[in-house]
DNA sequence: GGTTGATATGTTATACCATAACACTTAGCA
DNA sequence: TGCTAAGTGTTATGGTATAACATATCAACC
């Protein structure tokens, strides 16, 4: 299990081999990459970050690429439906995906004091609440895995930088 | 691992003995189980489904207890605080807790169609995210562990009565 | 090329979720 | 009694999300 987010990597090619893999899977799946949407992605994969909406949106709106909520709500539904991007539950935000491609159920660490935020594949732990599903009867859709704490740059003795 | 809320069982002594336990803990911690509070409680115990603050609102101000938001927000506060509710992150809306008394970390499967939630404890799971944290360093806090589909009563083909 | 239908976008308005801030009250205790 | 801490009442506002409808774009087909 791999976790993205609290180490230092390549950004810029982490950046452009997603943009990359996005672009691929829109022509496969005969989806629209259109402007809104792929500079969408670009925002939200600049950091490994959850942006709010209205945070994607002004980014937007000083880019002339719309102004209104609806705008910004659209793009993250076509990205989160397309599995590039994710929403954090916890936080009413959301965030570009870090395993690209992979049909998976992911799981975040997040960070309350830097808001930076690690995803982690969840398979064995959908196993896990698979089997109390398979005990009910319950007809697993979605799943939500969230932990919130500090990471390793913001422990108390380490203040966030 | 039990889940309760999908299965029949005896509810009014469900809902007597959780309140007869939060009651004792307010005693134990000298916390203050206030009629607002007290008339949360049973508010949010009377079903197994998660109730918006809003909601819990309503039915607050049809008995003279409080119209204004900041009331349903303190009480529910309070609830979670003490580990009497827990708060739906993907519903943003609260459930009394089923497990009341124990200090733990609740998972919760979720029907999108009748909206009933059973409660079930992860601690295996949050082992398996403690995993992942350990090897990342990452502290965690609190975990949010959902599933959403549908329960046994809403499967296509025993539509919710 | 023009028509059609599906999808995307622009825009307004509104609903829902949550908290800040301040005044006032009550309960417990020195 | 009078202090202090905690709870409550109330107003206002901020943050998140979607409904609804008009317009534009584009690909497929005739």
């Amino acid at each position: 299990m791999t976790a993205i987010g609290f180490r230092s990597h390549d950004h810029a090619q982490c950046v452009s081999t997603t943009l990359a893999r996005a672009e691929r899977y829109c022509v496969e799946k005969k989806l629209k990459f259109t402007a809104i949407r792929r500079r969408s992605l670009e925002i939200l994969l600049a950091e490994h970050r959850a942006l709010g909406a209205y945070d994607l949106l002004a980014v937007l709106g000083e880019e002339g690429l719309g102004t209104a909520p609806p705008v910004a709500y659209r793009a993250l539904d076509f990205l989160t439906s397309a599995g590039f991007a994710h929403k954090i539950e916890g936080l009413n935000a959301y965030i570009a995906c870090a395993h690209l491609g992979a049909d998976h159920a992911p799981a975040f660490l997040i960070c309350t004091s830097c808001k930076s935020v690690a995803e982690a594949e969840a398979d064995a732990t959908e196993g896990q609440l698979g089997e109390v599903a398979r005990a009910t009867g319950f007809t697993i859709r979605r799943t939500v895995i969230e932990a919130l704490g500090l990471c390793p740059n913001c422990q108390p003795e380490a203040p966030c930088a």
